[in-house]
Parts: structure tokens; sequence; C-alpha cells
DNA sequence: GCGATTTGACCGCT
DNA sequence: AGCGGTCAAATCGC
């Protein structure tokens, strides 16, 4: 089961790598649009390269799934709770997992997400949160995330993903119905996922003024439905994973106050979608990213 | 009563 | 030794 899917990613990176050379061949003329294409390709190139890598690496993990919490190294984490300590806290600090950095201006994609810590960091006036998937536990998803607001800008926020989502949200999963992103999905297919609202709509600034609003405002959450543009601003840096997908999030809604209170929420947007059914194609959001600012 | 958030402590890495 | 990431008890809200 796992296998297919990644076939089916795989088929449609091809297909779409050579719409995308046709497509170069048609606009030839405009060396702007070249450039794109440009960029397009290699974008291509890329995710078919990390998925084939995701595809091994899943292949390989599947052997060991037992370990959840950190496939990374760390010989002897966590200590059984000897006499002393009521509590402790095993820290695997994130390695290869996937790890893709975006700014944002509101916090929110289709996933669920619970916070589990935050702090104050050296260098920066605000505190990052740290979430993790809801379904950690029930369904084994180690996807992470980390929100901190930008020092020069307190509007836009600095979310880091970590590792992909493997858990199937009950919310995201009615998003699979919308016209376009049937079950199969089709991940490369722009236009359903932004004519839902994700990133299209937001290409100019910041059509989700209503998820800003609420953000900056009180921490609120969204109602749930809308949102989504904002948020695809910038890949700010993307690190090839050695072994999952990434996660390609998209909107987001809730702030928090300097002190604390990350809300987050889900409901699925349009941008749920996107994530949900192919947690794990960033470079498709640079290709979306980079079409929006260009 | 349950689930999410807050917050201090723990612990690994640099 | 300090910093950053995670844990988990306590607290809050629905």
């Amino acid at each position: 089961m796992s296998m297919a899917p990644y076939e089916q990613v795989m088929d449609d990176l091809a297909k779409g790598q050579q719409f995308a050379t046709q497509l170069q061949g048609l606009l030839r003329d405009s060396p702007k649009a070249g450039h794109i294409m440009d960029q397009i390709l290699h974008t291509f190139s890329r995710a078919i390269h990390a998925a084939k890598a995701a595809a091994a690496a899943a292949a390989s993990a599947s052997a060991s799934e037992s370990e959840v919490t950190d496939g990374a190294s760390s010989g002897g984490k966590r200590k059984p709770a000897a006499g002393g300590g009521p509590r402790k806290a095993c820290r695997t600090r994130t390695q290869d997992s996937s790890v893709v950095t975006k700014s944002m201006r509101s916090l929110e994609d289709g996933q669920t997400w619970r916070k589990y810590g935050q702090k104050e960091i050296q260098n920066s006036k605000h505190s990052k949160a740290y979430f993790r998937c809801t379904h950690k536990y029930d369904q084994q998803c180690m996807a992470r995330r980390q929100a901190q607001r930008c020092d020069d800008d307190p509007d836009t926020f600095r979310v880091t993903y970590i590792g992909a989502h493997t858990c199937r949200d009950p919310a995201a999963a009615v998003a699979p119905h919308a016209p376009g992103t049937a079950a199969g999905c089709h991940l490369i297919s722009f236009a359903p996922a932004a004519a839902h609202g994700t990133t299209t709509s937001t290409t100019t600034t910041n059509s989700n003024l209503v998820g800003e609003d609420a953000a900056t405002g009180s921490g609120l959450l969204l109602p749930g439905l809308k949102l989504e543009g904002g948020d695809l601003e910038e890949v700010l840096s993307s690190r090839t994973p050695g072994s999952s997908a990434l996660y390609g999030g998209a909107a987001a809604a809730a702030a928090w106050p300097d002190q604390g209170d990350v809300t987050s929420t889900l409901q699925y947007g349009g941008a749920g979608a996107f994530g949900v059914l192919f947690d794990g194609y960033p470079y498709l959001e640079d290709i979306l990213s980079y079409d929006l600012d260009h």
C-alpha cells in the first residue's frame, strides 16, 4: 500500500515534467516565461529525485516502524525514570527528517496541530512555539512545526515544518471530494489547488486579511475555511529530505501574543488538500510561490 | 470529563 | 555551559 502512492507520484511528476517541457517550447518567445519554465523543470527534477529517495527510505524504514519518536539516531535517549526525576524529556534533535522553512502571514494549514511547548529564543524578540501533529499517537504521525514571529515584521511568522504528515485527518479527508482533487490526486495540477483558494488568490498580498486579522488580533481560531493564501509567501529554505516527503501546508490562522497563546486549528481550507494529498512536496510550493511572486 | 494549552523542568547537542 | 527542543504535570476551556 505504501508503495503505490509513490508510483503514482512518480508517474504524475514525470507527466508534469513532460508537460512543462512542452510548455517551455511554446513559451520560448518570452524570456521571462522561459526562466520560469526553467525553474519549474528544475523543481520537477528535484521533486522526482526526492520522491525516489523517499520511496527508498520508506522501503527500508518500514522494517522498523516501531520507532516513532525519533527516526534519528540517539542510541539511548530517554532514560528510564530513575528514582529521582519525575519527568524527563527525551530530546532528539531534528536531523534527517525533512525540513522546510517558510514565511507566512498567518498560521494554519489544513492540518491539526497541538502545541507542546514554547520557548524564548536567544536572539529573537519573540518566543518560538512548538507544535506536533495531533495524530502523533493515534496515527504515528511525526510531523512537527515550529513557529516564530519575525523580529523585523511581527506580522510575519517564520514557520518550520519538520517531517511529513503520515496521518489522515478526518477533517482534511473531506477535501478530496472537491473537483480536481479526487483521490488519486495529481499533485501537479496547480489549477485545482489554486482554485480552491490557496495560492492564487493570495498572490496579491494578503487577500486573507481575515486570517491575518484574526491572527494578530487575539489568536482566535478561524472559522475554518478560508485562508490560505497568504501563507505561501515564500520558501525560505528547503533542505532536501533524506527520506520522507515534505509537508506542504498552506493556510494558517492563529497567532499568539508574545507570550503565549498559539492556537492552531484545523479546518480545512482548500489549501489543505494540497498538503494532505501530497504531504510531501515542498517543491511544488516552490513552483507555486515562484510563480506567484514573479 | 475530555482535550488542548501553559509552563517549568529535563536533556542532548554545540 | 548555554541554548534549543521536548516532556509532562497543572491548568483552562468547551
